[in-house]
RNA sequence: GGCCCGUUGGUCAAGUGGCCUAAGACUCCGGCCUCUCACGCCGGCAACACGAGUUCGAAUCUCGUACGGGUCACCA
């Protein structure tokens, strides 16, 4: 027993066995058609909004069938892992409602831990079960240890570029290891050299392996030939391996992954046969690209500040918003859905894979500013002012500080031209942008200014500004009759209308003079309804901004 | 370079052989509403990559070309 005996040389230590895995991790009982998928991500720290994208197509592939969403963390690549990089990855995903059923899950702000009978999640804990199918393979002569150094790979690939149309990589008369006797393999393993494990391919090239891609259709490529790592040195699996093995003992039934696996969809057809196990159904998701010079390309982590979710965040878009755009990207009939089923949680959108582009989508800041905005049209004031106050507090202290000198004054002024208007503003976009548009409300941020209109001379200003008296007793439409009561007094037209149609008899028209003490007491050309902009200030304050417009003139 | 995927207005896209003189959304440009702005409403600009073929008929099917993207690691 030759391939026993290599086996045993490899794996020396005790090993679980293959059939008693598969009992331990049983096929899920759920419900007809239920679907069970997983985000796979690596802990760097980093979340991709491509990531992103992925892991929330995955969880709402899940959510309308009654199945399973796990996260698994794939940390086979230690050079690649980062300290607490899984606990910020969890917050993340959080942050943007991803929340597994199963896997590693956070319990709290600062604890993490696992869920689900189909652990460990982790992939480093699974060492064992990795093995366990590797040595199987080995037994059975579909895997065999290769000794080949860095440097023997790399003379190979040389050799290969300059052989011209043939496939690279190893395999065929490249794959050196591949033929060894099993007695020298023995020796070789024996006398402690390095060794990893490679897959014994028995694809043909010139046959074809046909599969259904779930967003793509009908596929058709060459047989996987390559006897592919599925061990490295260190005896941990290569992804490939991995997805295999985890997949089908974690019973995932749709793969949904990003486009740049496809091309190894042969090679993973090729491991889960030769391991026996049934392949998943594979769903391929184009990348987001990112428009320069002209063309378009991958959104990239270096170059790319908004590829991180995290920039997002520090711009202080709702992560709501984020999502709400994903879903436009996610099916074009989601803004049709939505425009017809306004305050429905977008889960309940019919959502297919099949709809999704698969072309890669450049992402669009300009359409993600509109759906932000339309978002935060949506909150009330008290919300808005809240929202805003967490982002502050973490993206801009010194605001926070005036914030919350003034307890409840941001939600009292955010409420203007929201609470209740059939027609809610519009205009901010991202929590950073909050600052600006309330800063004159706050006389620490007030800047003293007077626009005037065009054709205002600063002694019709004062004359204004003189004349008018603001009582905060007024309702909405007493205000305004004061004010266009003092425009004609003050020989301007009572309406724009008026004005234009003999524009020669006019100073200028009420709207002119409302603009002076817009001005006055905003230092602003353009605000909300001033009316309710006065309430909020109450009477002495818009006496005294008044005050020191006129002195500002007069100086 | 081999293999694979893709290509409808500036962007996201509907469209699965006749309903396409090609929908909708974002942007941009006009106009209306209006005390300003934002909103809202009305209108406008703007596209089937190219070439052959199949067919009575093609954005839609086939082939070729071009262009874009992915992949070819002991990274995922």
């Amino acid at each position: 027993m030759p391939k026993a005996k290599l086996a045993a040389a490899l794996f020396p230590n005790p090993l679980p066995a293959p059939e008693d895995l598969e009992t331990r991790y049983p096929s899920r009982n759920l419900p007809e058609g239920a679907r069970v998928t997983r985000f796979a991500p690596s802990p760097t720290g980093f979340l991709h909004i491509g990531s992103l994208y992925t892991a929330f197509v995955n969880q709402l592939t899940v959510r309308a069938t009654g199945g399973v969403f796990f996260l698994r963390i794939e940390d086979t690549d230690k050079k690649r892992e980062v300290e607490g990089g899984v606990q910020s990855l969890l917050e993340s995903l959080a942050a943007f409602g991803i929340v597994p059923d199963e896997g590693t899950v956070r319990t709290d702000v600062s604890h993490t831990e696992e869920q689900g009978a189909y652990g460990p999640y982790t992939q480093s804990a699974r060492r064992d079960i990795y093995q366990a199918f590797a040595k199987a393979l080995v037994l059975q002569g579909l895997a065999y240890p290769c000794f080949c150094t860095e440097d023997e790979l790399s003379t190979l690939r040389d050799e290969q570029g300059q052989a011209g149309a043939i496939q690279k990589g190893y395999w065929g008369k490249w794959a050196r290891c591949r033929d060894l006797p099993v007695d020298e393999a023995i020796q070789h393993v024996q006398s402690g050299e390095p060794w990893v494990l490679r897959l014994r391919s028995n694809g043909n090239a010139e046959k074809r392996v046909p599969f259904t891609d779930e967003v793509r259709g009908k596929i058709e490529m060459p047989e996987n030939i390559l006897d592919a790592v599925i061990l490295k040195t260190d005896g941990v699996p290569t992804y490939h391996f991995a997805h295999a093995v985890d997949d089908h003992l974690m019973r995932t039934t749709h793969v949904i992954r990003s486009e740049e696996w496809l091309a190894s969809v042969p090679l993973h057809l090729e491991l889960f046969r030769a391991c026996g196990f049934k392949p998943p159904k594979y769903a391929h998701i184009s990348a987001m690209m990112k428009s320069e010079d002209g063309g378009k390309r991958k959104l990239s982590k270096r170059k790319d500040p908004e590829a991180a979710v995290s920039w997002f965040a520090r711009q202080g878009y709702p992560a709501d918003a984020v999502l709400e755009y994903l879903m436009c990207l996610i099916s074009s009939q989601f803004e049709d859905w939505r425009k017809a089923n306004p305050a429905v949680p977008r889960e309940s959108f019919p959502f297919t894979l099949k709809k999704m582009s698969a072309s890669g989508a450049l992402f669009d800041l300009v359409k993600l500013t509109d759906v932000s905005k339309g978002v935060i049209a949506a909150m009330s004031g008290t919300v808005l002012a809240g929202q805003a106050t967490v982002w502050a507090r973490e993206f801009d202290p010194q605001l926070a500080d005036i914030l919350a000198a003034h307890d409840g004054y941001l939600a009292q002024i955010l409420a203007i031209d929201r609470d209740g208007a059939k027609k809610p503003r519009k205009d901010i976009s991202r929590y950073g942008e909050v600052r600006e548009y309330v800063s004159y409300f706050f006389d620490e941020l007030f800047k003293s200014e007077l626009p005037l209109p065009d054709e205002m001379t600063q002694e019709n200003a004062a004359a204004i500004l003189d004349a008018y008296e603001y009582s905060a007793g007024d309702d909405k439409d007493a205000w305004f009759a004061r004010i266009r009561e003092l425009a004609v007094r003050l020989g301007f037209a009572a309406s724009p209308k008026e004005y234009k149609e003999n524009p020669g008899a006019f100073k200028g028209h009420v709207g002119d003079v409302s603009a002076v003490i817009r001005a006055a007491v905003t230092g602003r050309p353009n605000t909300p309804d001033l009316w309710a902009i006065c309430r909020v200030f109450g009477e002495e304050r818009v006496r005294g901004r008044l005050r020191n417009a006129i002195d500002r003139i007069k100086k």
